[in-house]
DNA sequence: ATTATCTATAGATCTATAGATAATGC
DNA sequence: ATTATCTATAGATCTATAGATAATGC
């Protein structure tokens, strides 16, 4: 509850937002945050609002309606998992370098709970994996767009010599992004930063393989 | 809607079950399969009255209030975990060859759609993870007693010389266990088996570096 | 943005009743 | 055969809460 809400203090304890300036931003903040706890379907209106600290109609003034809300959340989580977690990696160079730092800023942003509840896009997406719509659309694309990096990180390791020229890039991305769903499942779940390190290990010992074993023929 | 109730006439034509019939078992299932696609926080008893064929009230017949109807969905979905995944897997070997049966297994009941949602557990799991409460705690229970399970593997192919008596246990189940949600996640979310076949060949790629490398050592 | 209000739906409770079974009387 | 009783259910209804809208204030 109150861990949440004071995580909008970020913007400065210098200017107190006034009710009135309780903005757009600071909505979607919040519920990107509730979301990764409740989940989209089990965010209410009333919720946010008392979270956010405003009325319920104060939300209307902001969204349509509830899926508008929810549509906008999920933009908002994107840019926030942009800025969090892929641009700080875009700095390290291409190829083994720059996936392991995909990983470590993941890890990191976990660590950190940018979303209490773990990985934005991991949670909605388990929830609304059966259900379709445009959210779901939406969280795919972000998805497809997440396994494209990772793609492209095997593809720069392949052109720079880091991992074998033979290895099945799918296989490898399947694999690297087991292991960051699983760091972010048992993580959530137990709380204990040991599974980070089994990740990191994980990772390593997949891009190990990769770069020695010749032999490993797709079937 | 239809395909979901039509799974009950496994009970056979033979005896159309009076209504009188509809019984404590028939509501467990399709509550069960229900949770996977709405969640058990979005599970309405109405819904669920309907997809069974009674009233709400039929329901409250059965069960004090939603909270036991949750708790007893649960151990419904437990038991069919254990028949469906790990009571076929024991018939196999201890080991290696355990821990493949296992995987296979449940491969299999994400392909048969045992639960439309996919694995029922990985489901709850996530959705409860930031959420207390006695749904939350069985829940873990379950899923250590699976990891404990595919711990059990790998100790066994230590003593059958299967694989490095010197690998870490505990990384390696985590690399597993990461394989198995990866082929949960991917499936369910694409619908396409080829994640279940990548989920296959990431445990065989796991399996076979431990086999050999004896170079693996920890950090 | 607020307050007041609306409609739909959530979980939950109550009363009535259908159909079956058990106990009893003749 | 009769009466009482049991079990499982339907239908009506209650309170709380969901999303949503209208009128209004600053």
């Amino acid at each position: 509850m109150s861990n949440i809400s004071s995580l909008k203090t970020e913007q400065g304890a210098k200017s107190r937002p006034s009710k009135g300036q309780t903005s757009r931003a600071t909505i979607l903040l919040t519920a990107a945050k509730l979301v990764t706890i409740k989940g989209l379907n089990g965010l209410s209106l009333r919720d946010l609002a008392a979270e956010v600290g405003i009325s319920k109609s104060g939300l209307y003034a902001h969204f349509k309606d509830k899926e508008e809300l929810e549509l906008a959340t999920i933009e908002t989580a994107a840019v926030i998992f942009d800025n969090e977690v892929l641009q700080p990696a875009m700095q390290a160079h291409a190829g083994t370098e720059r996936l392991k730092a995909v990983a470590n800023s993941f890890f990191s942003h976990l660590e950190r709970k940018v979303f209490p509840g773990g990985c934005f896009f991991a949670a909605v997406a388990a929830e609304l994996d059966t259900r379709p719509g445009p959210a779901h659309d939406r969280v795919v694309e972000v998805l497809d767009k997440w396994l494209s990096l990772l793609k492209q990180c095997i593809l720069d390791a392949q052109l720079h010599g880091e991992i074998d020229a033979k290895a099945d890039v799918a296989q490898a991305v399947f694999e690297i992004e087991a292991m960051l769903l699983a760091a972010n499942f048992l993580f959530v779940m137990r709380n204990d930063p040991i599974h980070l390190t089994q990740s990191r290990r994980g990772i390593d010992n997949v891009l190990a393989r990769l770069a020695v074993s010749t032999a490993a023929k797709k079937r």
